[in-house]
DNA sequence: GGTAGACCTGGACGC
DNA sequence: GCGTCCAGGTCTACC
C-alpha cells in the first residue's frame, strides 16, 4: 500500500508504555486487518482513518500513519492528511490511545505474565482494537456467522458506502449518527451484511442517543457479569459476541469461544469429541488464569497462526491477511 | 433449560 | 455458467 498521506497535514507525537513495540502490538488482534485499517509490512508502519469533530463541530475525516522510528519503546509519530484544530487534536489522541492500548502500563502487563510466563519474553498481552466501543461493536457483529474474509468485505464495504472520505482518499468508519439513518436495504443491498442490517441500525441508534456508552456499561465500578448481561441484551450480541467486546473493553475473565476455538482445542491441546464437550475442555483448560483466561487463550491462538504463517507484522491485508485462519489452512 | 431451524453471504464443488 | 451444499453465531419458537 501507499503508506504516507498524500496531503501534508498535522504531526502529532505520542509518548509510549517503555515497553511498547508498534510492530508486535498492533498485529496482535484480527481487526488490525479491517479497514478502516491497515498495516504496511514493508514500512512497519500503521494507517487508519478517523471521524474528528473540529471546534465549530464539523465533522472531518483524517487518515493518519503512525510510526514508532526509533522502535520498541520509543514515540509513536503521527501524520495526518489535514491540519487539526485543537479539539481535534485531543479526539485524535484518545483515539489512538484506545486502539493501540497505549494506556495500558507495563505494570499491568507484568501482572498478565505473572499469571501467565509463556509471554514474558515476547513481551506479549496488549491487544489491538478500534478508536471506539461502537466500532468495536459492530466489527464484532460482521465477525460472527460468516468466514473472516466476508468479515473484511463487509468492513471494507461499510466504509467505502458509508464512512467520511479524508484528503487522502481513505474512508473513515461510519459514524452511529449515519448508520443509525441508513436504511436496511442500503446495508444489505451495497454493504452486503445481510440479516445484520437492522441489528446494526439498532445498535448505532442505541449509540447516537447516548443510551449506550462506553463510559456507562464499562464503568469501573461495574461488575464483569453486569457488563457480560447488558452486552447480551444488545440486538445481534449473543454469548460468543458479548465476550469478545468484554475483552475489547479490556475485561479478559471470559472466554470468546467459536468455532475457531474448538479447532485449537482439538489440534494444539489435543482434545477429542463434539463441539459442546470441547468447548466444556476449553472453559475448563483456561480456569487457571482466572481474570486473565481471553489473554491466555487468545495468545495461544494467535501464535499458532503465525506459527504456521509467518509474524502478523509480516501480513499483507489482501493476501496472508485474508487467510490466516483455520478455515482457511484446512481448505 | 434444551433443541431445531431460519437467517444471509460467499466459496467450494459437481455437472 | 449454473445450481447445490456448507460454514458461521444469533434469535425465536417450541417442547
Amino acid at each position: 500500500m501507499a503508506i504516507a498521506p498524500a496531503v501534508p497535514g498535522s504531526r502529532l507525537r505520542l509518548r509510549t508504555p517503555e515497553d511498547y513495540d508498534l510492530p508486535r502490538d498492533v498485529c496482535s488482534y484480527g481487526y488490525f486487518l479491517l479497514a478502516p485499517n491497515d498495516w504496511s509490512p514493508a514500512d512497519q508502519a500503521f494507517r487508519t482513518t478517523l471521524d474528528l469533530t473540529t471546534a465549530s463541530a464539523e465533522r472531518q475525516a483524517t487518515t493518519v500513519v503512525v510510526r514508532q522510528p526509533s522502535g520498541r519503546g520509543g514515540e509513536l509519530v503521527c501524520r495526518f492528511d489535514r491540519m487539526l484544530d485543537r479539539a481535534q487534536q485531543t479526539q485524535a489522541r484518545a483515539r489512538l490511545t484506545r486502539m493501540l492500548r497505549l494506556d495500558e502500563s507495563r505494570e499491568a502487563l507484568k501482572a498478565f505474565h505473572r499469571v501467565d510466563p509463556r509471554w514474558r519474553r515476547s513481551g506479549r498481552g496488549r491487544l489491538f482494537r478500534s478508536p471506539t466501543m461502537f466500532e468495536d461493536v459492530i466489527k464484532t457483529i460482521t465477525s460472527c456467522n460468516v468466514a473472516w474474509p466476508n468479515t473484511i468485505n463487509m468492513n471494507e464495504r461499510l466504509c467505502e458506502v458509508l464512512g467520511s472520505k479524508s484528503p487522502s482518499g481513505f474512508h473513515a468508519f461510519p459514524s452511529p449518527a449515519k448508520l443509525a439513518r441508513t436504511r436496511p436495504g442500503t446495508l444489505r443491498g451495497r454493504c452486503r451484511v445481510g440479516y445484520r442490517d437492522t441489528r446494526i441500525i439498532a445498535i448505532a441508534k442505541l449509540f447516537k442517543q447516548g443510551s449506550l456508552s462506553e463510559n456507562d456499561i464499562a464503568a469501573p465500578s461495574r461488575t464483569s457479569e453486569e457488563v457480560y448481561k447488558d452486552l447480551l441484551a444488545l440486538p445481534g450480541v449473543g454469548p460468543y459476541a458479548a465476550a469478545n467486546i468484554m475483552q475489547l473493553l479490556g475485561r479478559y475473565d471470559r472466554l470468546a469461544l467459536d468455532t475457531e476455538s474448538v479447532r485449537h482445542g482439538r489440534s494444539t491441546l489435543g482434545f477429542t469429541g463434539e463441539p459442546p464437550q470441547v468447548l466444556k475442555m476449553l472453559e475448563a483448560h483456561y480456569d487457571a488464569f482466572g481474570a486473565q483466561r481471553f489473554r491466555s487463550y487468545w495468545l495461544e491462538l494467535w501464535d499458532d497462526y503465525e506459527a504456521r504463517r509467518g509474524p502478523a507484522h509480516t501480513w499483507e491485508r489482501e493476501t496472508t491477511g485474508r487467510t490466516f485462519t483455520s478455515v482457511q489452512l484446512r481448505d
